[in-house]
DNA sequence: GTTATTTTCTAATGTTCATTAGATTATTGG
DNA sequence: CCAATAATCTAATGAACATTAGAAAATAAC
């Protein structure tokens, strides 16, 4: 046994990853557990070998999303030189997040699209996890603005959930195909560091401000 | 009776209310009309004399939703002056946007969370609504670009999807008190078109993509 | 004020669904 | 192969819920 994976393990991924993806199409409420049941070749009782109540395998369900993208996008800063530019970092953050959420991403679009729905008691559980995530995210852009890349007339929280909202709301719209992953979190960041603005909007901002003042 | 609204008009208003508020708190499938009908100081079979659903009733309130978001971000670009420049134009239609979203929100607060996990047949009729609905924004970014205003070498389509995106998720995360929703608008605008890069930090980004070319 | 109409309530009905208990089948260790 | 354990199935239970039908109450018409 080289690889360890009892009989047991394989059928508890199987029904996790049905239900993920049925939690994530349809909602919680409406999913039932012989949906589940069927997505994962199985009858609805013999859920229960492996979950004590559909509670308990939806709170898995959340954990694993919400973690995985967590740690997508911590081991993308640690794999990176300590001198990266910080327009690097964030890149590479943003390429991370939008990686996991698109391209594996029933676990984690599950918990950014029923988040609001679920049981109050899971849902209080799940808060301190993605406090935990914003909070990596707010460093990742703090240490920029130490490093002096970001403007200082910009409020750094809201950035982040503007930011966070642009990346997180791609799982409602994005298809695979005509855009690769990577080159969208490059558009992403091109955006967000350096604007939509032509030079001469700009500039015409600027004068209507003064005109303003 | 200067004002036309009957006992029954009231009552309706009062449910449809209650049906939006409670949809976007709990989802679609976990709303009883139980809920909906002790919100509205009803019983639920009352709903019945009103609504011939539960459907019936989620889709007028879709309907509401899409429809205001629409008519105030319409109507926040037929008030302006026809030379008005073109970020006034954007951030006129952002705070329309964001107004309708975050201030008398309960309607279009559901339209778009609970929108993936309603039934199909629902959908279906829904998706003509949002396309229209997006239709309008493309023309406001296409104008601003004839303009002059955009960089040519940013995606609209793309634009526009993280646009709505950073928008749309506000509604999980503001509270109002803090900042002010016409300066959430103000900030976005700076955002987008300007960028949140430090002028140096541009710079740098220039010299990084030149060492690579 | 009495009648007709509108609106709401009460009390079923039938369905769907999570959950359970016990039977059945597969897998593993000797 | 044979037991022992693990995994799945089958069928039943009870609760929650949308929906309905008919009674009651409120409102409007005359």
């Amino acid at each position: 046994m080289a690889i360890e994976q009892s009989k047991s393990d394989i059928s508890r991924t199987r029904i996790l990853d049905a239900a993920a993806k049925t939690f994530r199409q349809k909602g919680y409420a409406a999913t039932t557990l012989n949906e589940i049941a069927k997505a994962a070749d199985m009858q609805a009782g013999s859920l229960y070998y492996h979950f004590n109540s559909k509670d308990e395998l939806l709170e898995e369900v959340l954990d694993i999303g919400i973690n995985r993208v967590h740690e997508a996008v911590e081991e993308s800063q640690e794999n990176m030189p300590a001198d990266a530019p910080p327009y690097e970092r964030i890149r590479a953050a943003v390429d991370a997040h939008l990686t996991t959420l698109l391209k594996h991403g029933d676990y984690t679009s599950a918990n950014i699209s029923i988040f609001t729905q679920i049981p109050e008691e899971i849902r209080q559980r799940q808060i301190p996890k993605r406090d935990a995530f914003s909070a990596l995210w707010r460093r990742i852009l703090s240490r920029a603005q130490k490093a002096g890349a970001l403007r200082d007339d910009v409020d750094p929280g809201m950035v982040r959930m503007l930011l966070l909202g642009a990346l997180n709301w791609s799982v409602e719209w994005y298809k695979p195909g005509k855009t690769s992953i990577h080159a969208m979190a490059d558009h992403v960041c091109l955006m967000l560091l350096e604007g939509i603005g032509a030079d001469e909007a700009r500039r015409g901002t600027a004068a209507d401000k003064e005109k303003v003042a």
